[in-house]
DNA sequence: GTAAAGTTTAACCACATGGTTGATAAAGTG
DNA sequence: CACTTTATCAACCATGTGGTTAAACTTTAC
C-alpha cells in the first residue's frame, strides 16, 4: 500500500463518516462524499464498491468504538459511587469528539436492525453479566434499593444520552444557544451523579 | 367537501405518516405512500402538491400531538408524587399507539431544525413556568432536594422515551423478543416513578 | 339534461442518483 | 527497459425519483 492509497482510502472513509452521520444512509449522495474528500466519484466505488458496503464500513466502526468502551467499564470492579460518574465522563469523552454519532447509530440501528444484530453477536458484545452480579450484591448488602439491573443500566443510559439525541429539542423548547447548551451539558455532568445515585438510595458501605 | 374528497386526502395523510414515520424524509418515496394508501400517485400531488408539504403536514401534526398534551400535564396543579406517574401514563399511552413517532419526531427535528423552531415558537409551544415554580416550592418547603427544574424534566423525559428511541438498542443489547420488550416496558412504567421521585428525595408533605 | 367543477388515471418528463467504463498515468517488478 | 499492476479521472449509462399533463370520469349546480 503507497502512501497515496492509503491517503485516498482513509480520505473517503473520513468523508463519508462525517456525511453519513450528518444525512444518515438514505440523506446521504456519493457526489456529496466525494467533494467533502475532494476526489473523483468513482474512487468511492474503486475503494468500497457500493454506497451500502462504505455505509457498512463506517457503521461498524462507530458501533467497534460505542459499545465496547461503556461495556468494559460496566464490568469493572469499582463501587458503584465510583463507577457512575465514569461512566459518564467516559460517555462525554467520546460525544464531545463525536457528538452527532448517537444520533447516527439509533437511527441506522432501525433502519438496518439485521446488521447490527449480527455485528453485535458476532463479535458477543453484550452488558457484562458481573455489572448485574454487582447490583444483586450491592441489594443483599442493603447498600441501595432493589433494582432490576437492566432498567438501572437502561435508566443511566438514556439519562445520558438523551440530551443528545434530542439535542434540537432541549435547544428549542429551552431556547438555549449553542453557548447556553454545552453549558446545560457540562451542569448535567454534575447534576447526573447525585441523581442516578439518589434514585437507587445508594449509601456507601 | 364529499366524502370521497375527504376519505382519498385522509387516506394519503394517514399512509404518509406511515412511511414517513418508517423511512423517514429522505428514505420515503412518494410512489411508496400511494401504494399504502392504494391510490395514484397522481393524487399525492393533487392534495398536497410536493413531497415537502405532505411531509409538513405530517410532521407539524405529530409535532401538535406531542408536546401540548405532556407541557399541559407539567403545568398542573397536581403534587409531584401524581405529577409523575401522570406523566409516564401520558406519554405510555401516546407511545402505544405511536411507537415509531419519537424516533421519527427526534430524527426530523435535527434534519429541519429551522421548520421546527418555527413551528414551536409560532404556537408558543413551551414548557409552563409554573413547573419550574412548582419545583422551586417544593425545594424551599424542604419536600425535596434542590434540583434545576430544567435538568430534572429533561432527566424525566430522557428515562421515559429513551427505550423507545433505542428500541433496537434494548432489544440487541438484552436478547429480547417483542413480547419480553414489551414487558420490559410495561415493568418499567412502575420502576421509573419511585427511580425518579428517589432521585429527588421527594418525602410527601 | 347539461355544463361546470372536482377527482382520478395512465403516460410522460426532466433530472439526480448509484454505478460503470475505457482511457491515462504512475508505480512496482522481472 | 518492457510490461504488469494499481490509481485516477471524465464521460457515460440505466434506473429511480419527484413532479406534470391531458384526457376521462364523477359529482354538483342550475
Amino acid at each position: 500500500m503507497t502512501d497515496r492509497e492509503k491517503d485516498t482510502e482513509e480520505l473517503i472513509f473520513e468523508a463519508a463518516s462525517r456525511v453519513f452521520q450528518k444525512d444518515g444512509y438514505a440523506g446521504a449522495r456519493m457526489q456529496q462524499i466525494a467533494d467533502e474528500a475532494n476526489i473523483n466519484k468513482s474512487m468511492l466505488h474503486y475503494y468500497y464498491r457500493s454506497k451500502d458496503k462504505l455505509f457498512r464500513a463506517v457503521f461498524q466502526q462507530q458501533l467497534a468504538h460505542f459499545f465496547p468502551t461503556i461495556f468494559e467499564l460496566l464490568g469493572s470492579e469499582l463501587t458503584l459511587d465510583k463507577k457512575v460518574p465514569r461512566l459518564i465522563d467516559a460517555y462525554y469523552n467520546f460525544l464531545q469528539d463525536n457528538p452527532k454519532v448517537v444520533q447516527f447509530i439509533i437511527q441506522e440501528m432501525n433502519n438496518h436492525p439485521g446488521e447490527f444484530r449480527k455485528f453485535m453477536s458476532e463479535r458477543n458484545i453484550q452488558p457484562p453479566e458481573s455489572f448485574a452480579d454487582q447490583i444483586k450484591k450491592e441489594v443483599e448488602a442493603g447498600n441501595m434499593d432493589p433494582v432490576e439491573p437492566r432498567q438501572l443500566l437502561i435508566s443511566m443510559v438514556g439519562l445520558i444520552l438523551f440530551p443528545f439525541i434530542a439535542q434540537m429539542m432541549v435547544k428549542t423548547v429551552f431556547d438555549l444557544k449553542e453557548q447556553e447548551y454545552i453549558k446545560f451539558l457540562k451542569d448535567r455532568k454534575w447534576f447526573l451523579t447525585d441523581f442516578i445515585l439518589n434514585a437507587i438510595n445508594y449509601r456507601k458501605p
